[in-house]
DNA sequence: AGCACGCCGACT
DNA sequence: GTCGGCGTGCTC
């Protein structure tokens, strides 16, 4: 398999050419292949550059991610360069080359997931035969000996050429194009389109006129020329006949004469121009249709010109001017208080080393922590003498190209952006920022399956740049590093028990309400009612955080207990009341809701169970009048009356935390924490610790009152919260406490996973990965499994999966080089499982 | 990933 | 007879 270096290695077998043999990543799930330098290349090896290769019978745009040793069975030459300098920065590779190596995902993979521009380029393609050749032997129509346009031949011809090595191409990057629509001058609209027949009055005619005919006449040599008979006879007063006559009679003639241009011609010539044919037809008061059908009378050209450069983001006024005290280690932490205090302390270091002339790069793993980020460290770019950029995916394909570009000329020396921004080609990194280290959104859901901050820690390795953790909870991984912990925010939080419910459950105003699970109510006990009430006298905001979406409810058979069941997954459906659907929520599978159910014919359906919906609907029968909003995945209602101050209730997900707090807000309702805490992960409590501490930080000024409704109100997470711990206290507990468990990052986990179609084959592959785990000297600790996954089911595959935990790295690469040849189920590796243990 | 190749069951 | 399911192998 060849590997990824990034130093050409002392050959072992001396080379009879001097080829350079170049390692190219392509944006696929394949490993990197090996191509030859462009014959005559002798430059420095273009390491993150773009280059074109022959692929399949055409080019590939691919990235230069090392030199190779060779030893590939078929060499052929990269066709071109496209980039001057590096379009990928050459220590994400470093990161993403040492990532691949341990986790067996290739390299091609992480590529095609983590970079966010660029690699379907526009470029100019130019061919021509080298000196001296005879393509004839190709056919018809092959290049010649002087320069043509690549795009007029088929790829496979030019390839056959190109294999035989007489194929002199050069490519050239384009700017992005735009298309505008502009008005045709007067004489370059079609001769037809601007002429039309007009009727002129004679002085003579062949024959008298009646006196009907006379007035006609007269009026058209008063009035005329018309250009329609009906206008004619119209305006002067006359039948259709009439005027035919005074025409027939020679006192009339019809002529080509000048048309009147169509009004919405005019109306473009008057603006210059429109980006589109929408906005024309909008300005002109006109169909669409219409603008399409002059475009097509050619009565207006599309124009492609280069785009302009989208409008950035605007930088945030410079923060006060603040000492930098932080660590000066190659890793360190900086955690708690509030956002703005935090932004400016990392602000202040930040604008130090853009002063030294080097660049600094900050990932946020959400959109609302990458718009807090913007806000509070943009403005350090202005002091230290440069310009700040956001990238994220978000940004249009032109912003993103055109950010990029920025970046890589060194105008824009600090880089705010999501995960995508890892690979910017910024100059001379002096710092790396890794924002809310610990948040599940830097797990990407697909793909190559990376957790974001320890692709940018390898990179952050390879480069020996110092790398920042920072956010409101670190990561337990954080602990051991040396940082700042800022005083907790003051939070006033009120926990309601249910493992202990007071004896007498007061009643009184809410005794309508029909309260279920005892006396303590759920979901909406008696303080959350009682302060949800006090919230909509008041006109303020309330947030009910509810542990799943919709109305998340099984529907149950009463009489034989059949639920049905996802027909791809094995998990139960859920319901969803307001579409009277059931969905698979693993797999997103949806049907009605049956009549009857399928196992007994009972025709009646009982169910129940938390969710947004059904919470949502509890809250409008308590607080009827309140509008209540519904925000999750399948629902996510328009908040802006709540953003702009309005009163109201908004039931969500998690969700609804990556988003900007409601600026009125005084009450948030986590109705069940204990959701947090059931999942069969060693994470949980450390992940309901930050949920806490971010609750408790959501609104940027206020501390809105926390309620929370547990079965476990002395659980320590909340209790860290509660008494106004600092933000490292709980996860250096948890540090401790993973240290006797052996869990991370006192242990190496990667969780294997095996699918195949078929349950045996899966199964089998399973035991077959572990007894070659066994063989290959692993020990019972450090192989948990094989199991079944908890979902026996998922999109038609069978789900098997063994956990590994090793002491450290070293002997976790050993063990899973044991995977390197092929299975019989499909055998895949997570190095940063973040999904649970699950043994 | 995409695509070709090749093997088996269901119909124009 | 072919059409089309999908398992397997390959791309420098």
């Amino acid at each position: 398999m060849p590997s990824p270096q990034l130093a050409p290695p002392p050959s072992p077998t001396a080379t009879v050419w001097p080829i350079t043999v170049w390692a190219v990543a392509l944006p696929l799930p394949i490993p990197t292949y090996d191509f030859a330098a462009p014959h005559g290349y002798d430059g420095p090896l273009p390491l993150g550059y773009r280059v074109l290769v022959p692929w399949r019978g055409s080019l590939s745009v691919g990235i230069v991610t090392g030199a190779s040793a060779g030893g590939a069975h078929r060499l052929r030459e990269v066709a071109g360069v496209l980039d001057a300098g590096p379009w990928i920065h050459p220590g994400f590779l470093a990161g993403a080359a040492s990532l691949s190596a341990l986790s067996r995902v290739p390299i091609g993979l992480l590529l095609s997931d983590l970079t966010g521009v660029g690699l379907n380029p526009r470029y100019r393609h130019q061919v021509r035969a080298v000196a001296g050749a005879e393509l004839g032997m190709f056919g018809q129509g092959v290049p010649t000996a002087d320069w043509s346009d690549g795009a007029a031949y088929s790829p496979p011809l030019l390839d056959a050429i190109r294999e035989q090595g007489l194929l002199e191409e050069t490519f050239t990057l384009t700017p992005r194009m735009t298309t505008v629509y502009r008005a045709r001058p007067w004489e370059k609209v079609p001769a037809e389109q601007r002429v039309q027949a007009v009727w002129q009055a004679l002085e003579v005619g062949a024959a008298p006129l009646t006196i009907r005919q006379q007035i006609a006449w007269e009026w058209l040599k008063a009035h005329g020329p018309v250009d329609s008979l009906s206008a004619w006879a119209r305006q002067s007063g006359v039948g259709s006949t009439v005027v035919m006559a005074v025409l027939q009679r020679g006192w009339a003639q019809v002529q080509q004469g000048r048309s009147a241009p169509p009004p919405a011609w005019s109306v473009l010539r008057g603006a210059g121009e429109f980006a589109t044919q929408t906005a024309w037809a909008l300005a002109a008061g006109v169909s669409p249709s219409t603008v399409a059908g002059l475009i097509a009378r050619r009565w207006a050209d599309s124009v492609e010109i280069p785009a302009p450069p989208p409008a950035l983001a605007a930088p945030s006024r410079a923060p006060r001017n603040v000492a930098d005290d932080l660590p000066e280690e190659l890793v360190w932490r900086l955690h708690g208080g509030r956002d703005r205090e935090r932004y400016a302390r990392l602000a202040a270091r930040i604008r130090r080393r853009l002063e030294l002339g080097r660049g600094v790069l900050v990932i946020a793993p959400d959109a609302a922590t990458l718009r807090r980020a913007w806000e509070g460290l943009s403005g350090a770019a202005s002091q230290g003498g440069t310009e700040a950029v956001l990238f994220s995916g978000q940004l249009s394909e032109e912003a993103r190209e055109h950010t990029w570009t920025l970046i890589q000329s060194g105008a824009a020396r600090l880089v705010i952006g999501s995960g995508l921004a890892l690979g910017a080609p910024l100059d001379d990194i002096a710092l790396l920022v890794v924002l809310e280290e610990a948040s599940d959104g830097y797990k990407w859901p697909s793909g190559s399956g990376v957790f974001v901050p320890d692709l940018a820690a390898r990179m952050a390795t390879a480069l020996q740049t110092p790398i920042a953790y920072v956010g409101a909870a670190p990561a337990v991984e954080s602990v051991p590093y040396p940082g700042v912990v800022l005083a907790a925010p003051r939070s006033r939080i009120h926990t309601v028990d249910y493992a202990n419910p007071p004896r007498q459950p007061e009643m009184g105003p809410l005794s309508a309400v029909q309260l279920r699970q005892g006396d303590q109510g759920y979901p909406i006990s008696h303080d959350l009612a009682r302060l949800l009430r006090q919230v909509a006298e008041r006109g303020r905001q309330a947030v009910l955080l509810a542990p799943r979406r919709g109305y998340s409810a099984l529907i149950r058979c009463p009489s034989c207990e059949h639920t049905p069941q996802c027909r791809n997954c094995d998990i139960p459906l859920r319901l969803h009341q307001q579409t009277r659907q059931l969905m698979c929520h693993q797999c997103g599978y949806a049907q009605g809701i049956p009549e009857r159910c399928d196992v007994c014919g009972e025709m009646m359906w009982s169910a129940r169970g938390p969710g947004t919906e059904w919470i949502a609907a509890e809250v409008r029968t308590l607080l009827p009048g309140t509008p209540v909003y519904r925000f999750d995945r399948d629902q996510q209602d328009d908040l802006s009356p709540l953003m702009a101050g309005e009163a109201g209730v908004v039931v969500a997900t998690q969700a609804l935390l990556a988003r900007d707090a409601l600026p009125n807000l005084a009450l948030i309702g986590v109705t069940l924490a204990d959701t947090w805490l059931n999942l069969s992960d060693f994470r949980a409590s450390e992940r309901y610790h930050r949920l806490l501490r971010q609750l408790t930080s959501w609104h940027p000024e206020r501390a809105p009152l926390l309620l929370v409704q547990t079965f476990q109100a002395e659980h320590p997470a909340l209790r860290s919260v509660i008494d106004g711990h600092d933000a490292l206290a709980f996860p250096s507990a948890e540090y401790e406490l993973r240290r006797a468990l052996k869990y991370p990052p006192h242990a190496m986990l990667a969780q294997v996973l095996i699918t195949a179609r078929e349950q045996g084959r899966a199964s089998a592959g399973a035991d077959e990965v572990a007894q070659a785990l066994f063989a290959a000297g692993a020990t019972p600790q450090e192989v948990l499994g094989p199991a079944a996954s908890p979902v026996a089911r998922v999109k038609g595959l069978y789900p098997y999966h063994l956990m590994l935990r090793t002491r450290d790295e070293v002997r976790l690469a050993a063990l899973l080089n044991v995977l390197n040849r092929s299975w019989k189920a499909r055998v895949r590796v997570d190095v940063t499982p973040r999904g649970g243990i699950g043994v």
